[in-house]
DNA sequence: AATTCGGGGTA
DNA sequence: TACCCAGAATT
């Protein structure tokens, strides 16, 4: 198929040099696919710089504590990418006796690996003639086919999926699901694609009929729901202070935070005081209440907006045993908190 | 079939 | 603002 011809070609002359395109070994291919999920390669480079640097095998990473995980992934958000990552090292490591899976069908099986992900891995380490469709995927083949069904629909998905699957090259399904997804980054971009410079140009269905900036086509998700939190920032005597463990569903599962107060509406200092005099943590003590940003923060997930305030409670002894300021780096936290460390600077 | 999982970058 | 990113899991 010419149309794979055309692509490894570009690809062998515009590829950039990655570091996970220096090998094929099973664990640094899984853990470069992990940390690239909904992420930037711009953005998951120096994570997994730091992953194979403080885990070297997947003995290393299954060997180590959740939280030590989460620990290196902070930042990085989509937690559960960690928390399934350390699940599937443990795994590997213990029950395949290091060896992952070497095709498709069960690289799925494991947590964490969705389609995407298990067809990279099995082309990319094994040569299984496994297709890729991931975001540039359906931007390219959306514009060069012209088709507008919108990928995210279930029709869109197979769609998009079994078309890869006609295009790709059997004699070499790594560099041609690398190649269409590079092209995709690099020069099929969303905005202002390079389409002057494009060898596609003449059979581009797209291209051709004006109708780039129309693909590919995507049903609109909910707005974001706002939400009001207000961290409690103890700070003892002692130099002691609070951190709880995220627990249950929702965001930033098993990553720590400062107690944390959600209300319906923003407070202030009369609204909270008499809120919190009543909180586990304070009832039946004397303390200070100050709010520490004067600006509420906004931090902005994809399905929430987060109205954050931080406030300072000075105590003279804590009623639980609290953790010692000092040591609070330690701890996985949410960039929406670890900014405010950072800043606050105890 | 929809929703929910982060955080950073772009125009 | 709105949209996007080498998607997966849950509801």
């Amino acid at each position: 198929m010419i149309f794979s011809k055309t692509l490894t070609h570009w690809y062998s002359i515009n590829k950039r040099n990655l570091p996970w395109r220096q090998t094929n070994n099973p664990y640094y291919i899984w853990l470069s696919e992990i940390i690239l999920q909904q992420t930037q390669v711009k953005q998951g480079l120096p994570y997994y710089e730091a992953f194979i640097a403080k885990y070297p095998t997947v003995f290393d990473l299954a060997n180590a504590n959740e939280s030590d995980v989460l620990k290196l992934w902070q930042g990085l958000g989509y937690y559960s990418r960690a928390r399934n990552l350390h699940a599937t090292s443990k795994h590997v490591a213990n029950e395949l006796k290091g060896e992952f899976p070497n095709n498709y069908k069960n690289l799925l099986k494991l947590k964490g690996i969705g389609d995407y992900t298990a067809s990279a891995i099995a082309s990319i380490c094994f040569n299984e003639v496994a297709a890729v469709v991931d975001g540039n995927v359906y931007r390219v083949l959306s514009r060069y086919f012209g088709i507008d069904t919108p990928i995210n629909s279930s029709k869109g998905s197979k769609e998009f999926k079994q078309l890869a699957q006609e295009l790709i090259d059997v004699n070499n399904p790594a560099d041609f699901n690398q190649a269409i997804m590079e092209f995709g980054a690099i020069q099929c971009k969303p905005k202002n694609p390079d389409c002057n410079i494009c060898p596609f140009q003449d059979s581009c269905i797209a291209f051709n009929k004006n109708t780039i900036s129309d693909l590919p086509v995507k049903i609109k998700s909910a707005k974001a729901k706002k939400k009001h939190f207000n961290f409690l920032v103890f700070i003892s005597v002692d130099q002691k202070t609070i951190l709880q463990k995220r627990q249950g569903k929702g965001i930033w599962q098993n990553l720590y935070q400062f107690p944390l107060i959600e209300t319906e509406n923003e407070m202030d200092v009369k609204t909270l005081k008499p809120l919190i005099s009543e909180h586990d943590l304070l009832k039946d003590i004397s303390f200070e209440l100050v709010q520490y940003n004067k600006d509420t923060i906004i931090h902005k997930l994809s399905h929430q907006h987060l109205y954050t305030k931080f406030w300072i409670v000075n105590v003279g002894i804590l009623k639980e045993a609290g953790i010692l300021i000092d040591e609070i780096h330690d701890y996985p936290v949410p960039i929406l908190i670890g900014n405010f460390i950072e800043r606050f600077n105890f």
